[in-house]
RNA sequence: UGGCCUAUGGUGUAACUGGCAACACGUCUGAUUUUGGUUCAGAAGAGUCUAGGUUCGAGCCCUAGUAGGCCAACCA
């Protein structure tokens, strides 16, 4: 209660809890306004957090509002996978808009801002246009056609609307400064014609509004309290309170935010597709994407997304996050949820020479140490089980720096037995191919009356009850850090190692009935998914990452 | 010869609105551990881009520099 450390408000908040309180606002309403031209990625995961979660967190609304006023560009398909990856992450939206709902409103907004005398349509084509308009450094000069009467601007708008024109012969201007130091000041499209189908309008316009004309506006019609966008709209933001004012509609106000940069990875829509589509992925859910549907197959929750989001935090200077930080957030997450099962992606064959041939014991293993819930499990243990070869060394280190197996070493098998290795075999390569150890009887897991101890404990898979899957086992699609500092095609930075397809590895035979979207932990390995590629006689599972290895760590010293 | 924005440990953010810099990740020790995981204890690491100024006092305010970002799409 009192005691609770008032956590620190990042300045969006504060800018919120300010207006809450001096009674500017009763309630917030925001919104979340993608562009139904492509797949969500971990960028938008920042917004949709923001935007969400600021409305859960003060009691207020948030939209969806798609920004469809490009039909050249976009398509239902955008619209299904953004709506069901807000849904994957968990968050409802309180109405879902399109601006292409508004057309109508729009057009009767540009209506009467020509009757005002702030818009009139232009003749000059995009050519002609860029050579009056000047530069940062230097004033544009006006179009000829800026003095046209309002009466003329009213027909002619309305004959672009009625498809008089041919793309590109007209366009509708506001009217504002064409020697203002703001570029977006000097004159800025509000309407093009384009003779284009539209996803959701189809043919009923020929003309479509800007992304400046339809985003602030679209935000006031919703009544949206703060609009919330990325940095590089600042300089949008004299043009769209000049429009709000002008039209003298529902003031909405825009805040922007620094975007999500990752290091190693991409986080752009029109790079994102070019990977696609020049086949360095399999699609935008490949689970090296860092779409969302890409992260969601691999096996990242939502609860270590929401997590990762919120240890970023927001704040108006850009970067680069550590994708150590997701990293992080996604293992804490799954450390939490996931049982733990045998997987070995090595195998090789251990026979427990003293064991009986044909004896099965059946062993008690934890599910989940760190939830007591997820219960126990029965393994079956017999004479020949599978361990991973990187557990064996033929001439191990000292056992001080080497707790795994090596001759006349002794590990635990976990939940089974001591075992002391008696020898192994190779092949003519050099490879080894079978273990030989004893086991010992009297250190059975829970009955330990040895008083043995070792370092090592090693995970198994019952040679008989194995089950064989396949493993994708991912990395890093890029080996360069920071990707935005590159002068070169990024697609010289991809990690040509960032997928390997493991089919020889076994796995506990509890996991033959594994569904699709299961995740587990592979004890000392990692956590795995099962991916949508599994088939009734193949399993396929995905790498979702690593566990943290020290003992990796301490091997490059 | 433009305008706007930003500048705090390696990285991302804080600092109750002026009172000698905190948290997380990462890194490094050590303990515990039937996962070299987890957990726990601890350490190193910035004196807040620079120079002036205001003030008893500045990371927070002012000025000037410097560095980085954004802006000249009928994209969003």
């Amino acid at each position: 209660m009192e005691n609770e450390k008032k956590e620190s408000l990042n300045f969006i908040e504060q800018m919120i809890d300010n207006d809450l309180k001096s009674g500017k606002h009763q309630a917030i309403q925001t919104r979340f306004p993608p562009e139904p031209n492509g797949y969500l990625h971990i960028g938008h995961a920042k917004s949709i957090c923001l935007n969400f979660g600021l409305a859960e967190k003060f009691g207020g609304k948030c939209n969806l509002r798609f920004d469809d006023t490009n039909p050249e560009k976009e398509d239902v398909e955008y619209v299904d996978s953004i709506k069901s990856n807000i849904e994957w992450l968990g968050f409802k939206w309180d109405g879902e808009h399109y601006a292409s709902d508004y057309f109508a409103q729009l057009y009767e907004f540009a209506v009467a801002l020509i009757k005002k005398g702030k818009a009139y349509v232009d003749d000059l084509s995009q050519e002609e246009f860029n050579a009056i308009k000047g530069t940062p450094t230097q004033p544009g000069k006006e179009s000829p056609f800026r003095s046209r009467s309002v009466e003329e601007n009213l027909q002619l708008f309305a004959e672009m609307k009625d498809g008089k024109y041919q793309n590109g012969e007209k366009v509708l201007r506001a009217k504002i400064d064409m020697s203002s130091p703001n570029m977006h000041m000097r004159d800025p499209i509000l309407y093009r014609i384009k003779h284009v189908e539209h996803h959701r309008t189809a043919n009923e316009w020929c003309i479509y509004p800007t992304y400046d004309f339809a985003h602030g506006q679209s935000d006031s019609i919703e009544k949206v309290t703060h609009s919330l966008c990325t940095l590089e709209f600042e300089v949008h933001r004299p043009l769209y309170e000049w429009l709000i004012s002008e039209l003298e509609i529902f003031p909405s106000k825009q805040t922007e935010f620094a975007r999500l940069n990752l290091s190693y990875t991409i986080v752009s829509k029109r790079k994102l597709l070019e990977l696609v589509e020049e086949g360095h992925v399999a699609g935008w859910d490949d689970p090296r994407m860092p779409t969302i549907s890409g992260i969601r197959r691999r096996g990242f929750t939502p609860d270590a997304i929401k997590k990762f989001i919120k240890k970023v935090g927001v704040a108006r200077r850009d970067g680069i996050t550590d994708v150590a930080l997701l990293e992080h957030a996604v293992r804490e997450d799954l450390n939490k949820k996931t049982n733990r099962v045998f997987g070995i992606l090595d195998p090789v064959k251990l026979v427990i020479t003293n064991w009986p041939e044909d004896k099965e014991e059946v062993l008690t293993a934890v599910n989940n140490p760190e939830d007591e819930a997820a219960g126990t499990r029965d393994m079956l243990f017999g004479r020949e089980v599978y361990i991973d070869r990187g557990d064996f060394l033929e001439n191990p280190p000292s056992p001080r720096k080497w707790y795994r197996l090596g001759p006349e070493r002794e590990v635990r098998l976990k939940y089974a037995y001591i075992i002391k290795c008696t020898g192994f075999d190779k092949d003519e390569n050099g490879e080894i191919t079978t273990i030989y150890a004893e086991y010992d009887p009297e250190t059975r897991s829970g009955q330990d009356t040895s008083g043995k101890k070792v370092k090592g404990t090693l995970g198994w898979v019952s040679v008989k009850h194995a089950v064989n899957a396949e493993i994708r086992m991912y990395d890093r699609l890029f080996h360069t850090e920071n990707l935005n500092d590159i002068e070169d095609d990024f697609k010289n930075h991809l990690n040509p190692n960032s997928l390997e397809v493991n089919t020889r590895a076994v796995l506990e035979g509890s996991l033959k009935d594994a569904k699709v979207g299961d995740q587990v932990q592979f004890e000392r390995v990692g956590y795995f998914r099962v991916d949508e590629d599994t088939t009734a006689d193949k399993l396929v599972f995905n790498r979702t990452i690593t566990l943290r290895d020290n003992w990796e760590k301490q091997k490059g010293k």
